[in-house]
DNA sequence: GCGACAGG
DNA sequence: CCTGTCGC
C-alpha cells in the first residue's frame, strides 16, 4: 500500500480552533483555545489516519508574489486579533514536541507549500490528505490527493475527493481557479468580472472549460450584457485566475523520511500541564504509550453500581448529607405536565451510582431531593423540577445547573450536549459520545461524573467573565418559574378552535376555486415554485425580487403586484388564513392536553443569543394579533377551570426606553420624562417639524426608524421597511443621528468596544461574543455590528423582563393570590386571574414590572384584564 | 434546507 | 435584529 501523507494548513486550522472555542485561558491569563482547538484536531487526525509522514505549513509574512501581481490583494484583510496571534508560537511548541515538521517561506502563503509538497510527494507515489479551512486547496484535489475541509466547529470534516467535487460542483477540481478567476473572491479581495457569480461561473466553466478558451470565444457567450463585461474586463479575468492558483513549484526537497514523527511524551505532558489541558493529559498515555514504555492506559470503565435496596440508599444518602453536595443526572420520560422519572444517576464523591425509581433504594431520592441543607448540582434543573411536579415530590432549589452556565458563558453555541462540554472546558476528559453507551443508565452514569467535573471550571470561568450574578440572581431563579408555568399550562376553547378551524376550511376552499378560474387551472397554491411559474411565465407579471431558487412570492412582492391582476388579492387572502389555519388552529388541537385540557409550551432558556426566552411545541410567543382574523385566535385563550380573568401587563417601549438610558440622550430622556408618543417626538426631530403638525405618513416612517434604531440600522433594510428609496432611507437616518447625538456616541462607543474585545454585554453583563467584527467580509461584518448595537438593548430587556417575572412569582406566592402567571412574550406577562383579586393582582403586577430595575427613565407597564387574551389586549 | 409568515 | 412552525 502507497505510503500516506498529510498536509496541514496551520494558519487555516488555528483560525478555525479559535472562532471555534470561546475564549479560554490558563491560570496564567495565557490565551490557549486556538491552541486546544488545534491540538485536539491535530491528535484526532493522527488517530483517526494514521499517516506515515506529516507536514505542517504556515503563512509568513503578509506580502507575496501576489502583492505585485495585484497590489491590493487580501487587501483590506483586518489584523489578526492578539489572543490569537499569541497563540502561534505555542502551537508550533506543541508541534515540536510532537516531532512534526513546520515549513513557512517567506514571500509564499501555506497554499504555495500544501500545493508544492503534494505534488511532489504524489510524485513520490504517496496518497496525500490535506487538512484545511480553506476551499482554495481544492484546485490541488486529484487521483491520489483528496481535501478533508473543515466545517463549523472543530469535530467534523468534509472529504472532498475527485469524484466528490464533480457531482457537487459537475467540473474537474483543476478547473477550480477558472471559476474563482471569473467570479472573483471577496474575502481575498480577488476582483473577478463584474456580474458574474458562483452560478455564472461554473456554468461558463463547465461549457467552455477555461478561462483561456472562454475568452477566445466570448462571441458565443449567451447575454450581452456578460459579453460586454467579458471583454472590457478580460485582463481582470486573467489577472485574478492568476491570483487564485496555487504554486506547486517552490524550491523545495522532498523526501518521505524528512515529514515522520516522533512524540516526546514527557515534553508534551509538560506543555499539556503548562495549559492545563486536563483530559489531553490524561489521555497522552493511551495515545502514545508513556516515555519508559510502559503500557497504554486503560479506556475509562463505567462502574454500573446500582443501589436497590433500603441499607444500601441510606448508607448513601447519609454519605451524601456529611459531604453536603448532591450531584445528580435523572432520567426521566413523558410530557409535561406529567414527566416522571426512570432513575437518577448521582455522585458520591468518587464513583457515580445509579437509582432505579421504584426499586427500594428510591425513597432516598425524595429526601435528598428535598433536602435543603444540601447544594445541588445537575444539568438543565427545569428537567428534574419537571419532573418533581409531575412525580408530586417536593424539590428545594437547586444551586448549580451546568446547562444553564454553559449557556451563559456562549450564548450562541447552537447546543450544550455534555459531552461537547467535557471536550470544551476539560479538553476532552474521557470524551466518549452519548451514543456509545449501551443504554441510558450507563450514559447516565458519565453524564453524572462530568457534571461533577465540569462544575468548578464553569464557574470559575462564570465568574471571570463577571456572569455570577445574573446567573445567581436572575437565571436560575427563572427556572423554577419556567417550570411552574410549563406545569400549569392555558386553557384553549377546544370547541371553539374547532368551529373556526371548520369555518376556515370553507372560506379556504371559496378562495381556492377562485384562483384555479382566474389561474385557468388548478395547482398547487401552497408551493411556490408552481405559483411562481404562474405569475411570473403564464401571466408575465413583473419580477419584483428572486430568492436563491427561483421567483420571490413574499407577501411584500405580491403587494406590489396587487394593481397587475386580480388574483393577487385572493392570493393574500389565502396565504393569511391558511397560515392561521395550519399553524394556529390545526397545529395547536394536538397539543392540547387530554386530562389538563391546556397547552402544555415548553420555554427555552438556553436558546437565544441575546437572552430572550423562546417558546415551542407551540411557540405560543407569536401568537397572531396584528391582522383582525389573527386577532380572533386570540379569543380562544381562556381562562382555566377555577379561574375567571385572563390578565395582560406589557412594557411600554421597553427597548426605546432601554436606549434611552443607556445611551444618557438627552432628547429621548426628555420624551420619555414627559411621556411624550415617542414616534410622534422622532417625526418631529427627523422632519423638522413641530409635533402638532406631525401627520400620520411622517409618524409610521418615524416609527419604522425607531424600529430601525434598535435592530441596528441599515439604509437598506429602512428603505425596504418603509418603501422610499435607499438614499431617502439614508436620510432619515443621518438626521435622526443628528438629533439624537447621545444615540449616535452611544452606537459608535459600543461598537468600538465589541472590536477591541470582541464581544458585546448587556446592562446585567450578558455577554455576546461577535467573532466577525473584524472580518474583512463586509456583509459579515456589518451584520455583527448590527448585532453589536442589537444585542445591549434586546438583551438587557430580556434581563429585565425576567427579573419581574421572578418578582412578579415571589409576590403572588408571598401574598397567598391564587392568580398565577402563565406566559411570557418578550414585554408581556399572561396571568389568569380569579374574581376578588382583579384589583390588587393588577396593581402587584403592575408595581413588580415598573420596580424590576430603576433607570433614567421610567418604565411604563399597562395592565389590561378580560374574559379572553384577545380582550386583554 | 428553503421560503413564507406568525410574534417581539 | 431575535425567534418557531408549516409545507414543499
Amino acid at each position: 500500500m502507497s505510503p500516506e501523507f498529510m498536509i496541514i494548513d496551520g494558519s487555516s486550522l488555528i483560525h478555525r480552533a479559535f472562532y471555534a472555542l470561546p475564549p479560554l485561558s490558563n491560570a496564567a491569563g495565557q490565551y490557549t483555545n486556538a491552541v486546544y482547538g488545534f491540538t485536539t484536531m491535530l491528535l484526532k487526525l493522527l488517530a483517526d489516519l494514521k499517516p506515515d509522514a506529516i507536514a505542517v505549513a504556515f503563512d509568513k509574512g503578509r506580502i507575496t508574489f501576489r502583492n505585485e501581481t495585484y497590489a491590493e490583494y487580501k487587501g483590506h484583510r483586518k489584523a489578526t486579533p492578539g489572543e490569537l496571534s499569541e497563540q502561534f508560537p505555542l502551537v508550533k511548541e506543541v508541534l515540536a514536541a510532537l516531532g512534526i515538521q513546520v515549513l513557512e517561506e517567506a514571500g509564499y502563503e501555506a497554499d504555495d507549500i500544501i500545493g508544492t509538497l503534494s505534488v511532489q510527494a504524489v510524485q513520490a507515489g504517496c496518497q496525500v490528505t490535506i487538512v484545511t479551512g480553506d476551499r482554495d486547496a481544492l484546485q490541488l484535489i486529484g487521483p491520489y490527493s483528496r481535501v478533508l475541509l473543515t466545517k463549523k466547529g472543530i469535530s467534523d470534516m468534509e472529504n472532498v475527493t475527485e469524484e466528490t467535487f464533480r457531482e457537487k460542483y459537475g467540473i474537474a477540481s483543476s478547473q477550480f481557479i477558472d471559476v474563482k478567476g471569473l467570479m472573483g473572491d471577496t474575502s481575498d479581495n480577488i476582483p473577478g468580472v463584474p456580474g458574474i457569480g458562483e452560478k455564472t461561473a461554473l456554468k461558463l466553466v463547465s461549457e467552455f472549460g477555461s478561462v483561456e478558451n472562454l475568452l477566445a470565444n466570448i462571441e458565443r457567450v449567451a447575454g450581452k450584457k456578460l459579453q460586454e463585461n467579458l471583454r472590457t474586463y478580460r485582463d481582470m479575468a486573467i489577472m485574478s485566475k492568476k491570483l487564485a492558483t496555487i504554486v506547486c513549484d517552490m524550491p523545495l526537497a522532498f523526501s518521505l523520511d524528512q515529514y515522520g514523527y516522533a512524540p516526546d511524551t514527557e515534553k508534551l505532558k509538560e506543555l499539556f500541564a503548562h495549559f492545563e489541558f486536563k483530559s489531553l493529559l490524561q489521555r497522552l498515555p493511551a495515545m502514545f504509550g508513556s516515555a519508559a514504555g510502559e503500557p497504554a492506559a486503560e479506556p475509562v470503565r463505567i462502574e454500573t453500581r446500582r443501589i436497590e435496596t433500603q441499607e444500601a440508599a441510606q448508607e448513601l444518602a447519609a454519605a451524601i448529607r456529611c459531604k453536603g453536595r448532591l450531584v445528580f443526572y435523572p432520567v426521566t420520560e413523558g410530557v409535561l405536565p406529567a414527566i416522571s422519572f426512570n432513575g437518577l444517576a448521582l455522585w458520591d464523591g468518587k464513583e457515580a451510582v445509579y437509582i432505579p425509581a421504584g426499586s427500594d433504594g428510591w425513597s432516598c431520592v425524595a429526601e435528598l431531593l428535598n433536602d435543603d441543607r444540601l447544594e445541588k448540582t445537575t444539568y438543565d434543573a427545569k428537567v428534574t423540577y419537571n419532573a418533581c411536579y409531575g412525580a408530586d415530590l417536593a424539590c428545594s432549589e437547586i444551586q448549580t445547573d451546568i446547562l444553564l452556565m454553559a449557556y451563559l458563558l456562549d450564548p450562541t453555541a447552537v447546543e450544550y450536549p455534555l459531552n461537547k462540554l467535557v471536550e470544551t472546558y476539560l479538553s476532552g476528559y474521557a470524551s466518549l459520545h452519548p451514543d456509545q453507551y449501551k443504554d441510558r443508565t450507563a450514559a447516565a452514569l458519565w453524564s453524572v461524573e462530568a457534571i461533577a467535573r465540569l462544575q468548578p471550571v464553569l464557574y470559575a470561568a462564570l465568574q471571570d467573565a463577571k456572569l455570577e450574578t445574573l446567573y445567581r440572581e436572575i437565571e436560575l431563579p427563572l427556572v423554577w418559574v419556567l417550570s411552574s408555568m410549563e406545569n400549569y399550562g392555558i386553557t384553549v376553547d377546544r370547541a371553539s378552535l374547532l368551529g373556526m378551524s371548520e369555518g376556515l376550511s370553507v372560506r379556504i376552499e371559496g378562495l381556492l376555486t377562485e384562483i384555479y378560474q382566474l389561474a385557468g387551472e388548478p395547482f398547487n397554491v401552497n408551493s411556490t415554485k408552481q405559483l411562481g411559474v404562474l405569475l411570473f411565465e403564464k401571466l408575465n407579471l413583473p419580477v419584483i425580487k428572486k430568492t436563491k431558487t427561483g421567483y420571490s412570492t413574499d407577501a411584500e412582492v405580491l403587494e406590489k403586484l396587487a394593481g397587475y391582476h386580480p388574483l393577487i388579492g385572493i392570493l393574500l387572502e389565502y396565504r393569511m388564513l391558511i397560515k392561521l389555519k395550519s399553524t394556529y388552529l390545526d397545529g395547536l388541537l394536538p397539543l392540547i392536553h387530554p386530562v389538563t385540557r391546556r397547552i402544555h409550551t415548553t420555554f427555552n432558556q438556553t436558546v437565544t443569543a441575546t437572552g430572550r426566552l423562546s417558546s415551542s411545541e407551540p411557540n405560543l410567543q407569536n401568537i397572531p394579533i396584528r391582522s383582525e382574523a389573527g386577532r380572533k385566535i386570540r379569543e380562544l385563550f381562556v381562562p382555566g377551570e377555577g379561574y375567571d380573568y385572563i390578565m395582560s401587563a406589557d412594557y411600554s417601549q421597553i427597548e426605546l426606553r432601554i436606549l434611552a438610558h443607556m445611551s444618557k440622550d438627552n432628547g429621548l430622556i426628555e420624551a420619555f420624562n414627559h411621556e411624550q408618543d415617542i414616534h410622534t417626538r422622532t417625526a418631529a426631530e427627523v422632519f423638522g417639524v413641530s409635533m402638532s403638525e406631525v401627520t400620520a405618513e411622517m409618524r409610521s416612517r418615524a416609527k419604522a426608524v425607531n424600529f430601525g434604531i434598535v435592530y441596528g440600522i441599515s439604509d437598506y433594510g429602512l428603505s425596504r421597511d418603509i418603501g422610499v428609496s435607499r438614499k431617502e432611507a439614508g436620510q432619515y437616518i443621518e438626521s435622526y443621528f443628528a438629533r439624537y447625538h447621545g444615540v449616535k456616541e452611544f452606537i459608535d462607543v459600543i461598537i468600538r468596544f465589541a472590536r477591541q474585545n470582541g464581544y458585546v454585554t448587556t446592562m446585567f453583563d450578558r455577554r455576546r461574543y461577535l467573532p466577525e467584527i473584524n472580518s474583512s467580509n463586509f456583509n459579515q461584518r456589518s451584520f455583527a455590528e448590527r448585532t453589536a448595537m442589537n444585542t445591549p438593548i434586546q438583551g438587557t430587556a430580556a434581563d429585565i423582563i425576567k427579573k419581574a417575572m421572578i418578582d412578579v412569582y415571589q409576590e403572588l406566592k408571598k401574598a397567598n393570590f391564587t392568580s398565577r402567571i402563565l406566559l411570557q412574550v418578550h414585554d408581556e406577562l399572561l396571568l389568569e386571574v380569579v374574581e376578588q383579586e382583579v384589583e390588587p393582582v393588577s396593581r402587584l403586577v403592575k408595581q413588580a414590572m415598573e420596580q424590576a430595575v430603576t433607570l433614567l427613565v421610567p418604565m411604563t407597564v399597562e395592565v389590561k384584564t378580560g374574559k379572553t387574551w384577545a380582550a386583554a389586549k
